[in-house]
This record gives C-alpha cells, sequence and structure tokens, in this order.
DNA sequence: GTGATCGTTCGCTCATCATCGAAGCGATTG
DNA sequence: CAATCGCTTCGATGATGAGCGAACGATCAC
C-alpha cells in the first residue's frame, strides 16, 4: 500500500485493497494502523476516502528502506515495477529521475538555483515563470527548494515548494500525463518542445513508451 | 538493537540482549533474522560474536524512520536518550550534532571541501593532515566525501571515508571519548584545544558534561 | 583436565493479529 | 423513497511467531 502510494497520489480503500490483494475490511484495519502512526492521512470526499501519505519526509523514508530492501522473491514484483518506470516518474510530489536530474544540473549550472548547505536558493530569472513557478514573496523558514536523493540515480533533484510546483504545471498544462503504471509519467510532444525551448535539455530517451521488460 | 547498533560499533548478543530486554535465544533469534535481510553482520572473535550494522545506508534509514516516528510511550526512553547526547555524537562512523555541522561549514567556507551535486569534493590543503585524513590517491567511484542529514540540526555533516577518517583519528589521538550513554562523545581537552588551534572553532557548548535530563 | 562463559539449537507455550464474512451506516443516484 | 455503492464495525478463526527454559557445543582461564 505505502509503494502504492508512493508517488504522492490518493488512494481509496478499494483500490488499495486490490493493490495489496486483500479485501476491503483488512484494508481498513491497515489503514487505520498506518494513520495511527502517522504514516497516512485519510480525507473523505463524498462517500469515498482517500488516503495520501503524511508528507514528503515519509515518502523519503520509505525510499531509503527500498533503497536498503534485498530483493527477495517478496519484493520481486515492486522490484519490475521500478525497473519500468525508471526514465521518467513522480517522487511524492514531484519530478524524479533523470530527467528530473537533469533539469536540476540546468537550474544550477545556469545560475537559477545555488546550492548552499544541503538546500537550493532560488535565484529571480525570467525562467521560472515559463515553468510555472511562482518565486515566493516572502522568505519564509521553510527553504523553497530542497534537494531529494534519488536512489536509483544516486543524484540530487529539486522537492519541497519548488519541485510541488514545477510537477503540477507540467501535468496541469499537458507536458506530462501520469500513465497507467503506478508513479510513471510519459512526455508529451509539447512537453519536449518546451523542455527543448526554455532549458534546452534533449528529451530523446525520456519518457518513450519503454519496451523493456 | 537497531537504535543500540547504530553509533557504528559491535555489540555482542549478549549486550543486545539485555538492550531490548530479552534472553540471549531470543537475541540470537532476532539477529539472525536482521542478518537475514541484511540489516546487520556477524563476525565471530573467539567466543564472542559481534553484530554490526551492513552499512552507512542502512544507519541511514534507521535515522530517516526514526525522524518520522511518532513519540509514543514505546520510544520515550529512545528519545530521552537523544536529547541527552544532543551537542556531539556519532553517526554510525562519523561526528554528528552541531560540532559535525560547524566543522563542515568550516571545511566548505575555506574552500577545503566543494559542494557539487550532493557530494563533496575534497581540495588539497595541509589542514587535512593536522586532521589525521589521508587524501585519497587515486579518484574513486565511491565519493570520498558525502553529506550526511542530521536529523536534530537539519543540517548536512560529512559521511563518508572522509567522516570516517576523521572520527576514528580523533578518537585515536584522544580529542573525544566514547561516552557510556550510547553515541555519546565527550570532547576532551586536548580536543577542545586542537579544534581551536587548527580550524577556529569555538567549542564552549560542545561536549561538556551535560546537566539536562 | 575442570569449570566458567558465551552462543546456539530445540521444543513448547501463549498471545497477538491478520484475515474474512456478515451486517450496519452514510452518501449518492434514479 | 428505493436501490446501489463504498466504507466500517463486529465477531470468529486460524496461523504466525515471539518468547522462554533446558540442553548442547565452543571457547577461554586456571
Amino acid at each position: 500500500m505505502l509503494c502504492e502510494l508512493l508517488d504522492g497520489r490518493s488512494y481509496t480503500n478499494k483500490e488499495l485493497a486490490s493493490a495489496a490483494g486483500v479485501t476491503p475490511p483488512t484494508a481498513t484495519a491497515h489503514l487505520q494502523l498506518l494513520q495511527s502512526a502517522g504514516l497516512v492521512v485519510a480525507e473523505r470526499r463524498g462517500r469515498c476516502v482517500f488516503h495520501r501519505l503524511t508528507s514528503a519526509e515519509v515518502a523519503h523514508a520509505l525510499e531509503q528502506l527500498a533503497s536498503i530492501a534485498p530483493s527477495d522473491a517478496l519484493h520481486q514484483a515492486q522490484r519490475r515495477k521500478a525497473g519500468a518506470l525508471a526514465p521518467l516518474r513522480s517522487c511524492y510530489d514531484h519530478f524524479a529521475g533523470p530527467l528530473a536530474v537533469a533539469m536540476t544540473d540546468r537550474f544550477l549550472s545556469r545560475g537559477m538555483l545555488i546550492e548552499r548547505n544541503g538546500g537550493f536558493d532560488i535565484q529571480p530569472d525570467d525562467v521560472w515563470q515559463k515553468l510555472g513557478v511562482e518565486l515566493p514573496h516572502t522568505v519564509g523558514k521553510q527553504p523553497f527548494a530542497r534537494p531529494c536523493m534519488d536512489w536509483t540515480e544516486r543524484r540530487l533533484h529539486i522537492s519541497g515548494p519548488l519541485g510541488r510546483q514545477l510537477l503540477s504545471h507540467a501535468l496541469d498544462i499537458g507536458w506530462v500525463k501520469r500513465q497507467t503504471v503506478r508513479r510513471g509519467l510519459v512526455l508529451t510532444m509539447p512537453g519536449r518542445v518546451a523542455f527543448q525551448q526554455i532549458l534546452g535539455l534533449d528529451t530523446h530517451a525520456v519518457g518513450a513508451e519503454s519496451a523493456a521488460s
């Protein structure tokens, strides 16, 4: 269930039950456990109850666990999934995978972001607006952009409010679409053009309907 | 048991059994589980068997879990411990806590380390030798210095081979000593002098035999 | 060799908890 | 209002596995 929720979206009891291969009552019991442990939060909308991870910290901890988990038969299915969605995916609420790393590198080399003691300082630039990012008016206590270690790439990419804005804008405007496979994203043609024009990113290897097993 | 092992040291079956409040047979069974899960490794020396965490990755994942764990009664004891050892401690095999963060800042501001894409590039400097650090002769694939997020400070400090060398040298030369309380380190007078002279660090608030509960 | 210490194996017990079917509740649809 | 759908509660069951004491093997001290 937690792996299912790692994409940052909300799922209903029924969806999580079928994902875990159990009946709804069992899923209810388990989700109550997760909720009392503070790992997930539930939100009632109509007759449906949507569950999602509490915070990016929880997602991060899960990723850490996944990175040290042995590859026994139980996790084989999850691993296969993870392999299939390698090139471009979402990590909780922001981009992950090679494209996310490439974007981050580009921001850094252009001076739009500056690395400082494990955080990112954002610099004003009109490119941000093109990417749908609204710069913070006030300098809050929470960092606007935070680094997130990608455990397949072993490189940093952007999480925090900035990462959230980048992904949600890309989804809104249709640059990327959610794949049916969990956590997978597929780059659309407008998205390819946009990333090429705005950032000069070569997206030839990203988001193609992968045939790799 | 895992919390006990977080200081990077090896512990015997008996020690871990008493730390967990169970009998040796139970500890044996549990440690075999942890071993088959790849979390710990066992090493036989004489009639004793020493258990330690498999890697820094495991330690890191545990820290991540601790950072999202709710503070219910079960973990109260651990929390109290964590509170007591705040100023200076070890994280698996390297320094942690405010002093570690201050050291890292000093290395960065002096240009001895350069932050780059989530890693640290080390620069030649004769100060390294004074700190007991042997610079790597070949540029290996594994980064020599890696950042480690301290979940109490929420700042980066140094792990990896560099962090390991810094701590082991400081222990060897008597700059710091292991506290009886787990993971705690206490700064000795020579250590104070050394950090002041070599790095200009003010250590007035660090390592004093804390009276805080 | 003898005794002490440490760890493991064995067999057993007991509590816990995951799981399910059936029934109940609330919301939506017609 | 009636029917449907989704989620939860309830009660019962069954299996898992944590835990212990006792016995055994291995190592060290004298």
